[in-house]
DNA sequence: AATGAATGAGATTTCATTCAT
DNA sequence: GATGAATGAAATCTCATTCAT
């Protein structure tokens, strides 16, 4: 099986600054913008409605024409920035890379991406797991990560990393460099690109046959 | 420096089933108790102090005799839970064994405790990250781990793992670790003793030398 | 003094069928359609206006350019069904009949429109002594039914029903009728033509000499 | 069958004045009160709880441990009402009497009930027929009535009252009875004892074989 | 010490009305 | 004239906390 039958998207989505500058600045966007700001910060029932609309400029009322509850918004923002994850992850990927290199790019694409969105960072770290996001919303957003889990069987494939279930190996890599990304955002550790190449090492020594 | 200058206690706490056998069941134990089955499950705003106090099979104004606000009850049953996982980890735990052994034995403890308190588990993961555990109460937690780091800089002092920042070593050790606990806990993936022994070597992999 | 001296018009209304095919179906009676079906189902406040404009088909603005207010909408509605009502009693009266006859007849055409027209009767039965419906537009419907009141006036001058207050007989006569739609709309009683013959006759007990 | 198998009871309840003195005046009979003034004067929907907690001086939070919600509250209040009105209706009632004083005498009790407690009458007609009244409350209140159906059935097989299908008298006595005080109420008619007698020999006279 | 009835601030959500297009 | 996106006041209801018993 042929890992470009994948191709990660990278149009720019509404989190992105110049999706603020470039599209008229529809208040859907601007909604979705302030929500994630304020509920990164503050959590879910820590932000009410009422913040959301101030710090978006429009009226709480306003909110309520495009999100039919705070449910739905929030749902809504998951998968805005489930897709933005994604598009990120597979920036500058290409099959041409030995495949050591991609699964560096991989590595780096998502910690890069993390470290420069720490909100969005924050937002999935709280809400994955948590009741707020539906099943179905869970469902659609875990169809993105297709393409990583596709590179990974095939690196199983050509014998160039441990024989052992995927979930295994995609998990272990996938927490502990969100392990480190927390400890940074937390100001316990420095994660610059020297902290990064060490911490591609570990993870590579950790999966490669 | 030696690691056995620290201690890993054992004592049972609250939250084991035995206390509440043993000792005269307090009210404290029995407020926190409730409290971490009920918050562990349905969040901290979806846990209303009105049922804790039912659960608790106490009134709603005792537990405000033990616990100035709600932020206190959460911030000390984070600290009780945070104590027994430390205990769970040092559980067995002897320099008698090789290092090997011993990274073994801390990853396993830690494993099998997770998996055996799914709502300790949860519950940490929840709230490690979140407003309502004051960053006190995360230093004190903190400290508790030092043990764990002690080990971790022996086996550096041998030179039998990588000669890098520890934090980033025991962190992606770590976050590997709870990766694969909430798969388990999702139901994506059985964490058997096998499949935790194909961890350990996997995770090895990545710190040893 | 003479009855004839009142004439029932007998013009058709928005209400009716033909309204909506034969004149320009003016958005005003489309809306005042609309309000009746939902609020004799759901009431004043389980109606929101955006619904009217749905149901009516027009725009929630249009509805302002025809209404000052809500209120007004439901007041110029009731006018409009208290006139609907008014010509369905006067229909086929003549003073050829005897006063028996004609006793008879505008009981049976009452009760016939309220049965045949259950969202009027609803809406009339539910805002009669509603505080939404204003005086003054209460004053303008009372005068619809002068009519009525002129032909027991006449048949108390022939010495044919009882000599007491005629608000009195009108008010019975009348309120016996609706308590039996209301128990027919329920459905614990069949109102067909065999029970209103009998209704008529106990009426008629009522108020004969 | 006879009609003394049931018995009307005449307890005082919380709607009367005295009972505002007599028994400790408790919040949920406060809210009651002030709920029954309220609604009967401005609606279901024109009452706040915010007013009725004002009105009843206690907080909003307070109505909510005696009601889980406003359509609880407006249910309780709807049967309680209906309660009374039942004493009210028997109350005085004698077998001893005859068929026609008793006759009298019941109407005389309705009517007079309901001239006295205006709000109550109001509340009833206003939701007698509202989908805000539950079938279920429906259902046990209906049961109250059946004494006075019990009256009609024994009338009827003494042969005193015409033989037709109760439901049809009993309504149009009602009915008639409800449209004279609501004609009194708005301004209409004054109904006093003389006016009281007229009506009930126009009742009887329809009723009457 | 223990209780739970009472409270009211504050949350989410609805909807009559306006006004720029 | 017709529209419907936008608004925010106001509704219902929850719940952390207090305090008299």
């Amino acid at each position: 099986m042929k890992y470009n039958a994948y191709n990660f998207k990278n149009e720019h989505s509404f989190l992105c600054v110049q999706a603020m500058e470039d599209q008229t600045s529809d208040k859907r966007s601007l909604i979705l913008k302030a929500a994630l700001d304020l509920i990164s910060e503050n959590g879910f029932h820590g932000t009410p409605m009422s913040l959301v609309a101030q710090e978006a400029n429009v009226g709480v009322g306003t909110i309520y024409r495009y999100f039919a509850s705070k449910e739905e918004l929030i749902n809504e923002l998951y998968k805005e920035v489930k897709v933005n994850e994604t598009k990120a992850v597979g920036r500058g990927y290409s099959e041409a890379l030995p495949i050591r290199e991609r699964f560096r790019q991989i590595w780096l694409n998502l910690a890069k991406y993390f470290l420069q969105h720490p909100k969005e960072f924050q937002f999935l770290e709280q809400y994955s797991n948590s009741p707020y996001i539906t099943s179905l919303t869970k469902q659609e957003s875990a169809r993105l990560l297709e393409p990583i889990v596709g590179f990974f069987r095939y690196a199983q494939e050509q014998q160039v990393i441990k024989d052992i279930p995927l979930e295994i190996l995609t998990s272990m890599v996938y927490g502990a460099l969100v392990s480190l990304v927390k400890l940074h955002l937390a100001g316990n550790l420095v994660l610059d690109d020297q902290a990064m190449e060490i911490a591609i090492n570990v993870s590579w020594d950790a999966v490669k046959r």
